[in-house]
RNA sequence: GGCGGCAUAGCCAAGUGGUAAGGCAGAGCUCUGCAAAAGCUCCAUUCCCCAGUUCGAAUCUGGGUGCCGCCUCCA
């Protein structure tokens, strides 16, 4: 197939760079996962939805992807809250990554291909971390192992750091067993009361970074294409995976280093240790997944997101009109008489929608650009509101090309247009209404004004709101479910 | 102190050299028994400020100002 040529913008190059994957078809992925000690929070949710529309975006393009996400089980305070909460920390751990999978299912977020685990590559993590003293990069001290950022000269080059400068601003205290403050820990000595594996260096547990370097070694090899991960992960994390990964094995680590930008709550980072959180678990209660979606993805990745109370709300208005469109083209496609044939005028709207959804492609194939993409599905809502508002009979192949779009770049790859709701009730409810409406119709003809409204009225507390049009009324159901919230 | 990013209408937001997408809100109109939905028109001579490069700059360069992120756990 005809692919079209995807550009980037590398944090590694800070420049936008075209797209060539390493094995040409085959795409590997990593990104860098959630520490499991709380809730999953609207920041979580940005770089899944937009992994995920890169994702199906490269598979629409002729590519395979393969996909890693780590969870880091592991960790300080995956420790400590499991002391307050009288458990134990892989089951405290166990349990926010059940409740993260579930929240990103809710957002249709499809899951990555493996979900590894620290607690579950403590083998391989021990393994890295003796190449790593047998290559001269990091040494063993008290119990600790650290990575020596002496010995690996492009430290820094991800965040653009020098190493002198890094440590002015600095706010903590280095352990003094330490070479340098710089150096960072790989394996850290169990403290009492602490989940501890054995290890050359006695019993302890890995630091922080090198969780990734093992596992995107393990399951992508140890070049790869896309390494991703929210702009707060640069340094230090990014940066020490790639003194690890590259000190081990002396190749790239990643191609394209791909960071999202925050998400902000009244002008602040929103963030577990600020406490200024929106539970993703709540939001998908209250508001359809696909206008979760249509916030996030209507600003670039790469840009912070504000987030406030009512702001859903606000967004809702303009996605319910893509929505309504989206709509009357079902419906219109269902029962409507359609001439099957294309005519002088269908010729130009057919050529304005393949414009469009070629615009769309390039938006998508130009770093991702949700925004405009989304801009652009707005551009194809007018058209075909205009067209099927001002043609007598509408073409079959015009009304499907555009839902094609719809479906295409709406539904499947932004996630921002729910399914077409399942007609199994239909059945019996399709034919009933269409009796009920028809025998409105008769009484509006009679100009029975009163009692065509009360059935209107009715029919909308039971959640089907009617709507008269040109051609006739139309319904839809309401409520029933957040998909079919229109 | 170091590194990085951002500043576009009332609000949100695209746009990296060719004369300001899109959405919301607002105004007017059309359609309509009513309601709903929809369409059309209008709504930034101008892109934080100053200087420069250029035939031409929101876009490039230099200098300001303001905000944000990272340098400590963080998506």
């Amino acid at each position: 197939m005809e692919r079209v040529a995807i550009k980037v913008y590398n944090t590694m190059t800070r420049q936008k760079e075209e797209f060539i994957p390493q094995d040409g078809r085959r795409i590997g992925i990593y990104v860098c996962g959630v520490t499991p000690y709380s809730h999953t929070h609207l920041g979580h949710a940005r770089p899944s939805i937009v992994w995920d529309v890169v994702k199906k975006f490269l598979r629409s393009q002729g590519y395979d992807t393969y996909h890693v996400q780590n969870f880091t089980d592991v960790d300080d305070k995956i420790i400590a809250r499991a002391n307050e909460a009288g458990m134990s920390a892989l089951e405290l751990a166990k349990e926010f990554i059940a409740e993260h999978l579930a929240c990103m299912d809710a957002l249709g977020v499809e899951r990555a291909d493996v979900y590894p685990k620290v607690s579950e590559h403590i083998p391989e993590i021990i393994a890295l971390v003796e190449r790593l003293i047998d290559n001269g990069h990091a040494y063993a001290a008290d119990g600790n192992v650290f990575f020596d950022v002496s010995s690996f000269a492009e430290y820094g080059k991800l965040s653009n750091q020098k190493r002198d400068e890094l440590l002015e601003g600095t706010r903590f205290d280095p352990d003094p067993a330490k070479r340098s403050p710089e150096d960072f820990a790989l394996w850290k000595k169990a403290k009492p009361g602490e989940p501890a594996w054995d290890s050359p260096w006695g019993p302890g547990r890995p630091g922080w970074h090198i969780e990734c370097s093992a596992m995107s070694h393990k399951y992508l090899g140890c070049e790869f294409d896309f390494h991703g991960g929210g702009s707060d992960l640069i340094f230090p994390h990014h940066e020490n995976e790639i003194a690890q990964s590259e000190a081990a094995t002396g190749k790239t680590l990643a191609r394209y280093w791909v960071h999202n930008g925050m998400l902000n709550l009244q002008d602040a980072k929103m963030s577990k240790s600020l406490g200024n959180i929106v539970n993703v678990q709540d939001l998908v209660a209250r508001y359809p997944k696909e206008l979760i979606r249509y916030y996030i993805l209507s600003t670039h990745y790469r840009s912070e997101l504000e987030y406030y109370e009512g702001k859903l709300d606000e967004m809702s208005r303009g996605w319910k009109r893509m929505n309504q469109a989206v709509f009357s083209l079902r419906s219109l496609l269902r029962d409507a008489e359609l001439r099957e044939e294309v005519s002088g005028e269908d010729d130009a709207v057919l050529s304005r929608i393949r414009q469009i959804r070629g615009c769309i492609v390039a938006a998508l194939a130009d770093d991702f650009n949700t925004a405009q993409a989304i801009g652009l599905l707005f551009d194809l809502v007018r058209e075909v509101n205009a067209y099927s508002g001002r043609s007598e009979a509408p073409s079959r192949i015009v009304l499907e090309a555009a839902h094609g779009v719809f479906q295409e770049y709406g539904r499947t790859i932004l996630g921002i247009i729910p399914d077409e709701p399942e007609a199994e009730e239909s059945s019996l409810v399709e034919p009933l209404l269409d009796l009920i409406l028809n025998i409105r119709q008769d009484l509006r003809a009679g100009k029975n004004f009163a009692l065509a409204d009360k059935i209107r009225d009715s029919l909308q507390e039971l959640g089907i709101v009617v709507e008269d049009t040109p051609r006739g009324p139309r319904w839809k159901i309401e409520g029933v479910s957040s998909d079919a919230d229109l």
